[in-house]
DNA sequence: TCTAATACTTGCAAAATGAAAGTAATTCCA
DNA sequence: TGGAATTACTTTCATTTTGCAAGTATTAGA
């Protein structure tokens, strides 16, 4: 467990992972618009750290060579249990969560399936490189 | 999922939670002596911080006025299938993992009865004060 | 009552963070 | 073709957090 903490064990890499996975995030203005509100070295340095522990990629945007493209790996993807864990430990334990009772249901009962759909909306975000304005509803 | 961020969004947190489960860490010296190295007053902050969060609580060892005693609330219970998890993933991808296959395959094919296990053997622990040299299986 | 043990607190140097401004590469548009 | 705008950073510097070492307060035991 050292090891994820050496790669994850401060609070922006995990929004980093969150909004890639939840809000389509896939461009450094994007991560700067998030609402956190990180501040531009840190992202740098994070997205750097993340890159270099292969958790995620960069490549030039093919269709606007001044942006640059940052994806999940296998690695990255492989977080998602334990994101949607601490989601849903949030959700139980946050006075103020806004997460719906049924999402709260759906990560209760059944976990593995959330975690499929989780995958694939991803997946097909990134095949459509479409970034939503409002929140993933597991977010 | 910034709830369990603000609380848990250092990696010193993580492994104070992760001693009580897998060490039976119940007393400041256990913690000092962990691995890792906490410096005394990061160890006394987060500590606090987690006592004033309602993960843990603290108290008077009965039998040892000098001593306190600090366990896990059932809401810092709560955060074993999180931090399962996160072993899960280190297990799959730290190249110098040193889970045994045996282990890997429980978290793999049988999560939630792991879950359960590390959870009663942090209450049977807690009823004997027993802390354990070695780490438990799962750390 | 003196000494040791435990759980802290304090002080200070070093490292990490955050805000603001600057830079380099690319694209857009006249 | 050349200047402005976009995007993805880097740099600078003040503030905060960390880590180490040393000190203190309370209790236990001889």
């Amino acid at each position: 467990m050292t090891y994820v903490l050496e790669i994850l064990g401060d609070k922006w890499s995990f929004l980093i992972i969150r909004d890639m996975l939840f809000r389509g995030c896939c461009r450094y203005k994007h991560f700067i618009e998030s609402d956190e509100g990180v501040a531009t070295n840190i992202l740098a340095n994070r997205l750097k750290k993340l890159t270099q522990h292969g958790l995620i990629t960069q490549c030039k945007d093919p269709e606007n060579g001044r942006q640059k493209l940052y994806h999940l790996t296998d690695k990255g993807l492989d977080l998602i249990p334990s994101i949607l864990q601490l989601v849903k430990w949030s959700g139980h334990h946050d006075p103020h969560s806004v997460l719906s009772e049924k999402i709260m249901h759906y990560l209760d009962d059944r976990f593995d399936e959330a975690v499929d759909i989780v995958k694939q909306q991803y997946l097909q975000a990134c095949d459509h490189e479409q970034v939503s304005a409002e929140c993933h509803p597991f977010n």
